[in-house]
DNA sequence: GCAAGGTC
C-alpha cells in the first residue's frame, strides 16, 4: 500500500480526489477520516503531531536547577495521540509514504515527524516527497509524476528552533517568574517572539512620556463664496510672529494661481495575513478574534485559507469565474462593474508560494451567519473586488491666494471616478470641493483665527499596526502574531486597545534589557533563522547550533543569578504599583490588591490596622487594574480575564460594591415582604398561590391591588381579600415607619 | 503551570 500524507485534513481530502480521478473512499482509522483509492491512502494531519518538551521531574519550579534545565534532554512526544495511532496502523501495512506536506520549513518538519513514527511501525518503509505550492489539479499531479527526496537538514533546522525556543522560554519564564514571587495562575513568561514585541511597546510609552509638547500657531480665514483658507506657512513656532502677522491681515484676498491636476489613487493589494487583520483591526476588531472568525470562515467554505503570506493571485485562479459568484445577493451591483471592467488585479509586494492570498471562495448572505462574521467576510468579499477593480481618480485644485502680501492656501479635491473606491469603503478619502474660482479674483475676508495648537506625542500601537510592525521585523508568523498579542493580554502585560503597559511590563522588560539583552531584539529571530538556512544547507549540524545556544544562555544566567535579589527588588516593585487602585476614603493611604488567607483577594488598605477598609474582589479570574478611573471615587476601574472568556469589566470596585449592596438590600426587602404576606392571618399556601398567579407576591402588592378586580381573578370572596387589605396595609405602616 | 510553531 502507498501512504500519503498532508499537513491537515481538508488537504488530504482534495489531493485524494484529484489523484483517484473519482471519487475515493473515506475509512476512520482511530477516529481519523482517511481517503482510499486504489492501492493508496492519504491521510491529513492536523500540523505537528508531536512536540518538544522536557522529560518528566522537570516540572516543579522552584526545585529544578536553571543550568538542569538549560542542558537537560529534550525529548519529543505526541500531541495528537489519534492522528499518531492512525499513522502508525496505516504505517505498519504501507511500502511506501509520500510525504505532502507544505511546501514550507515547518512543513518539512511535519512531514519528518510523520515519517519517524510510520518508520517506527515499519522499518522498511520507503520513503519520498512531494513539493507543490497550490493545491490545484495541475500542481498536484505534476509534482505526484515527479517525487524528490525529503529534506531532512531543512527539518533538523526547524527542530533546532524548537529546542532553543524551549529552553530559553522555558528557563527565562523560571526565573522571571520565581524572582518576582509571581506562581501559579499568574506567572510571568519570556520568550524569542513576546519578549521582544512586548519591548515594542514598552518602548513607544516611553517615548510618549518623555514627548515634551511644542506649542505653535497656524492662522486660517474665512472668506466669500464660504472658502476656507490657510496661511502658506503652515505652523509658526514664533507666536509674536504670527500675531502680528494675524492682525496685519487686511479684508480683501486676492487669487493669485489655480493649479489643476488629476490625482490616481491605485486600488489595495490582495489580503496577505497581515493586511487582513490590519482592516479588521480597523474596523474595530481585536487581532485574535479577526483570525478566529476568518478560521470559521475557512472552515465553513466562505473564503479560503486565512494564513498566507501571499499578495498575488496565482495563474490558476479563476478571477472572472469568481467574481461571478455574487452576480446574485448583496454585492450584486459591484460585481457587475468589476466584470465589466479589464479586471487586471493588483499584486503586492511579497509573491510567496505557501497559499493564495485571502479570496471568498463562496456567495453568502447576512441571514447565513453572524453580525461579526458577516462584517469579516463583507471585508473579505469588498476587499477582493477592489482588487480587481480600476483606480479611484481625483481633481485636486491648488489655490494659492494673497492677503495683504501674506500667502494663503486653499486646496480642494473632486472625485471624478470612484473606482475601487466605490466598492471598498473601509478607508475614507474626503472630498473637499472648493467654489468656482478665478485668476485675480477679489474676495472678502469675512473672518480670521488665529489658533495655539500643541504637537501631538506618538499614538500607542493598536493591534492592527503591531502586527505589521512584528511583520516587517521577522517577529513570529503569520499564524502566530495575533496569538503572541493575545499571550501579552493574558500575562496582563498589557491593556486596553491600543496597548498600554502595565508597571509590571516596564520591571521584566527592564530587568531583561539589562542582563539578557538578545531576547528583547528581534536581532535574536533573525541570528536564529540565520543558523536555520546553515543547518538546512549542510553548513552545520542542529546539535551544534543548540550547544552554541546553550553556552549562550549559560552566560546569561551568569549574570541572572549573580544580580537576582536586586532584579528581585526591581520586578517586585513594578508588580506593586499594578495592583494600586487609588486611595482609601477613611485615611488616605493607598489602597491595594490584596491576598486573603484562603485565597481570596480583597482590595484593602495600607493603612491597616490602623484602617480596616476593605472592597471585595470576584474569587476566580484575573485582576487587571486599569488606567481608567471613577469620576466619583477616584479609584481605577479593575478588568477581570478569565481565560477563553470575554473579559468583564467591573469598574469602579467601590461603585460596583456599592450596587451590590442595594441589589442585595432591595432583595431583602422584596422577601420580607413576600413574608409579610404568608404571615396574614387566613391566608394559607393554596391562597398564596392564587394570589401569586394573579400577580399578588407581596404584601404591599395585596394593598395596593382593586378588590373586585382581584376577586375575579383569583376567585376568592371580595369581603376575605378587604380584610387582608386592611393587615397587609397596617404592615405597611409599620415598617415603613422603622 | 514554562516557548513558538503547526492546525481546528
Amino acid at each position: 500500500m502507498h501512504l500519503i500524507i498532508a499537513e491537515k485534513h481538508n488537504v488530504a481530502k482534495r489531493i485524494a480526489q484529484m489523484l483517484s480521478g473519482s471519487k475515493p473512499k473515506a475509512k476512520r482509522v482511530h477516529g481519523i477520516e482517511a481517503f482510499y483509492f486504489d492501492d493508496k491512502v492519504v491521510m491529513g494531519l492536523s500540523g505537528h503531531i508531536v512536540g518538544v518538551d522536557y522529560p518528566p521531574g522537570y516540572n516543579n519550579w522552584q526545585k529544578v536547577d536553571y543550568r538542569d534545565l538549560i542542558h537537560a534532554q529534550v525529548v519529543t512526544r505526541p500531541t495528537q495521540g489519534k492522528i499518531v495511532s492512525a499513522l502508525h496502523d496505516l504505517g505498519k501495512d504501507a511500502d511506501r509514504i509520500t510525504i505532502a506536506t507544505d511546501y514550507d520549513r515547518e512543513g518539512e518538519l511535519i512531514g519528518v515527524e510523520a515519517l519517524r513514527i510510520a518508520e517506527d511501525a515499519n522499518p522498511s518503509i520507503k520513503a519520498d516527497r512531494v513539493r507543490f505550492s497550490a493545491i490545484t489539479k495541475g500542481e498536484i499531479l505534476d509534482a505526484f509524476e515527479s517525487p524528490g527526496m525529503v529534506d531532512f537538514d531543512l527539518a533538523s533546522s526547524g527542530e533546532a528552533r524548537q529546542v532553543v525556543d524551549l529552553i530559553w522560554g522555558a528557563a527565562l519564564t523560571r526565573f522571571i517568574s520565581i524572582t518576582s514571587g509571581r506562581l501559579g495562575k499568574g506567572f510571568l513568561s519570556v520568550g524569542r517572539v513576546q519578549s521582544p514585541t512586548l519591548a515594542l511597546i514598552v518602548d513607544r510609552e516611553k517615548e510618549i512620556e518623555a514627548f515634551k509638547p511644542q506649542t505653535y500657531w497656524e492662522i486660517s480665514a474665512r472668506l466669500d463664496k464660504d472658502l476656507q483658507v490657510k496661511h502658506e506657512k503652515g505652523r509658526f513656532w514664533d507666536g509674536e510672529l504670527a500675531r502680528s502677522i494675524f492682525e496685519g491681515l487686511g479684508d480683501v484676498a486676492t487669487v493669485v494661481s489655480i493649479r489643476k491636476k488629476t490625482r490616481t489613487d491605485r486600488p489595495p493589494a490582495p489580503f496577505d495575513t497581515t493586511a487582513f487583520i490590519s482592516a479588521a483591526s480597523g474596523i474595530g476588531f481585536s487581532a485574535a478574534n479577526a483570525m478566529r472568525i476568518a478560521e470559521w470562515l475557512y472552515t465553513s467554505g466562505f473564503i479560503s485559507y486565512p494564513r498566507t503570506e501571499n499578495t498575488v493571485y496565482p495563474k490558476t485562479l479563476d478571477l472572472r469565474d469568481l467574481v461571478s459568484i455574487f452576480k446574485k445577493g448583496p454585492f450584486r451591483e459591484d460585481a457587475e462593474r468589476v466584470l465589466l471592467g479589464p479586471m487586471v488585479p493588483t499584486r503586492g509586494k511579497r509573491f510567496s508560494t505557501d497559499h493564495p492570498p485571502i479570496y471568498p471562495t463562496a456567495p453568502a448572505t447576512k441571514a447565513d451567519m453572524k453580525p461579526d462574521q458577516w462584517k469579516i467576510y463583507e471585508l473579505v468579499v469588498r476587499r477582493f473586488l477592489a482588487t480587481l477593480s480600476g483606480p479611484s481618480r481625483w481633481i485636486v485644485m491648488n489655490v494659492h491666494l494673497d492677503i495683504e502680501g501674506q500667502p494663503f492656501r486653499a486646496t480642494g479635491a473632486r472625485q471624478i471616478e470612484a473606482g475601487w473606491r466605490g466598492c471598498y469603503p473601509y478607508s475614507k478619502a474626503a472630498e473637499e470641493i472648493l467654489p468656482e474660482l478665478s485668476e485675480g479674483e477679489k474676495l472678502r475676508v469675512l473672518g480670521k483665527e488665529l489658533e495655539e495648537k500643541e504637537t501631538q506625542p506618538p499614538s500607542r500601537y493598536g493591534q492592527g499596526r503591531l502586527v505589521k510592525l512584528m511583520d516587517e521585523l521577522g517577529l513570529g508568523t503569520k499564524s502566530t502574531r495575533h496569538e503572541i498579542i493575545s499571550k501579552l493580554y493574558a500575562r496582563a502585560y498589557v491593556q486596553g486597545n491600543p496597548m498600554k503597559p502595565t508597571n509590571t511590563a516596564y520591571a521584566v522588560i527592564e530587568a531583561l534589557e539589562r542582563h539578557s539583552p538578545n531576547i528583547t531584539k528581534p536581532d535574536m529571530t533573525r541570528t536564529l533563522e540565520e543558523d536555520m538556512t546553515k543547518i538546512a544547507n549542510g553548513h552545520v549540524g542542529e546539535e551544534a547550533v543548540i550547544e552554541e545556544s546553550r553556552s549562550m544562555l549559560d552566560a546569561v544566567f551568569d549574570d541572572l543569578l549573580s544580580h537576582q535579589e536586586e532584579i528581585g527588588t526591581t520586578l517586585r516593585e513594578g508588580l506593586r504599583t499594578d495592583k494600586i487602585v487609588g486611595k482609601c476614603p477613611n485615611c488616605g493611604h493607598e489602597l491595594i490588591i490584596r491576598r486573603g488567607r484562603r485565597g481570596s483577594r480583597f482590595i484593602g488598605c495600607a493603612g491597616y490596622p490602623d484602617c480596616t477598609f476593605t472592597l471585595p474582589l470576584p474569587k476566580f479570574g484575573m485582576i487587571v487594574v486599569t488606567d481608567k478611573a471613577c469620576e466619583e471615587h477616584g479609584m481605577q476601574h479593575i478588568r477581570i480575564i478569565n481565560k477563553g472568556k470575554r473579559p468583564w469589566d467591573l469598574g469602579c470596585p467601590k461603585c460596583n460594591f456599592d450596587q451590590w449592596q442595594a441589589k442585595k438590600a432591595e432583595e431583602a426587602k422584596k422577601k420580607a415582604e413576600v413574608d409579610l404576606l404568608a404571615k396574614i392571618p387566613g391566608i394559607g399556601p393554596k391562597t398564596l398561590e392564587k394570589l401569586g398567579a394573579a400577580g399578588v407576591k407581596t404584601a404591599m402588592d395585596l394593598a395596593g391591588a382593586e378588590v373586585e378586580d382581584l376577586a375575579e381573578r383569583t376567585g376568592l370572596a371580595k369581603k376575605k381579600i378587604s380584610s387582608w387589605q386592611l393587615v397587609a396595609k397596617a404592615m405597611g405602616d409599620e415598617a415603613s415607619s422603622c
